[in-house]
DNA sequence: ACCACTGAACCGTCCAGCCGGTACAGCACA
DNA sequence: TGTGCTGTACCGGCTGGACGGTTCAGTGGT
């Protein structure tokens, strides 16, 4: 199917903005990765902008999922823009590593993709306005949020398990803590 | 002299970072914003990578030095370091611009650049830490501010200051606040 | 017959790194 | 005082390779 092809095209250019980085970002290196030739992966995406704005706007969509999840009583929006890099390999933390990619597919000048990332860290901090009555809670929250996604974006040791619990404790209260 | 057109050439370096982006950053066009011809840069800096490496340990010397004023009653490690962007064209917010620059030099693979940088930002830890005896606190002044650094990272929206001034007054207390 | 590709050639551009030169300052030796 | 040598700082052209994007003839499944 199309969309079978487009979604690998996209998932290897994820693990490619994960484990390579920006630079080694190719037209060549992710159709190989994805097992479609050159032709093949510009077939649906015409341009290379074009591929990565739609991995951008494929995370949007993630997202509002993810959100109108816990809206619906799952994991909170807050706990789950707080949780660690710790536990790979879950459902939940493919949306994790999709964000990352997108984080690392930035560079500065504006156009598509630097909107489109935009709106999507605008809709989490409504998310989190929604959920947390305090304002300044939900921006330290934000923030704090942010700055994991600086240390992983960064490939920052990880952090104390146990320090990171305590902080989720503090920013929350006890019963947020899973 | 010979440091004057090094740090000449590192200081367009991070203007070609802050305000291009770093595919934008080559040797010809760091080379033209420093007045330096590309063979003249190649003579201080044998690679593109030891021009970045360079930059990143000049900001460490400079943190090094801030931090250093801090613990002699300036203003407060955790005070710099929530400082929010809006103030610019200061002298202490050279320094932040440079941080910036070499969040944005980082694109995922290892290295002597990805090194310094990890160094830099473990001293930045170990400052905050020193100055804030509760560790749960001083975890979260950390990922606050990195926050605050990946929303510059992206060109985000900036925050409302009364907003961030509250933020501030909560992590740090109302003695804190300028 | 059409869709979803493959495979490969090809173009124009960009770019890191290399290399042969140059201008000049200081120093030594006569 | 003049001459030759040496090292520093810098210039700018060149090359070889990579990359984005185009084109196109063909192919296999439905």
């Amino acid at each position: 199917m199309s969309s079978d092809t487009r979604d690998r095209i996209l998932d290897a250019l994820e693990e490619m903005l994960l484990d390579q980085g920006l630079t080694k970002v190719t037209l060549e290196n992710v159709a190989a990765k994805a097992g479609v030739s050159k032709g093949g992966l510009l077939y649906h995406f015409n341009t290379k902008d074009a591929m990565i704005a739609a991995m951008v706007r494929r995370l949007g969509e993630r997202s509002d999922e993810q959100r109108a999840l816990a809206g619906e009583g799952g994991t909170s929006v807050a706990q789950w823009y707080l949780q660690p890099p710790a536990s790979i390999s879950d459902k939940e933390t493919a949306l994790y590593r999709s964000t990352l990619a997108v984080l690392r597919s930035v560079d500065g000048n504006p156009g598509e993709i630097h909107q489109a990332v935009t709106e999507v860290m605008r809709l989490w901090d409504e998310g989190l306005r929604a959920e947390i009555s305090d304002p300044v809670t939900a921006e330290i929250v934000r923030l704090v949020g942010d700055g994991i996604y600086l240390g992983a974006l960064l490939d920052l040791p990880p952090v104390d398990p146990d320090l990171h619990q305590r902080v989720v404790e503090r920013l929350l209260g006890p019963d947020h803590v899973k």
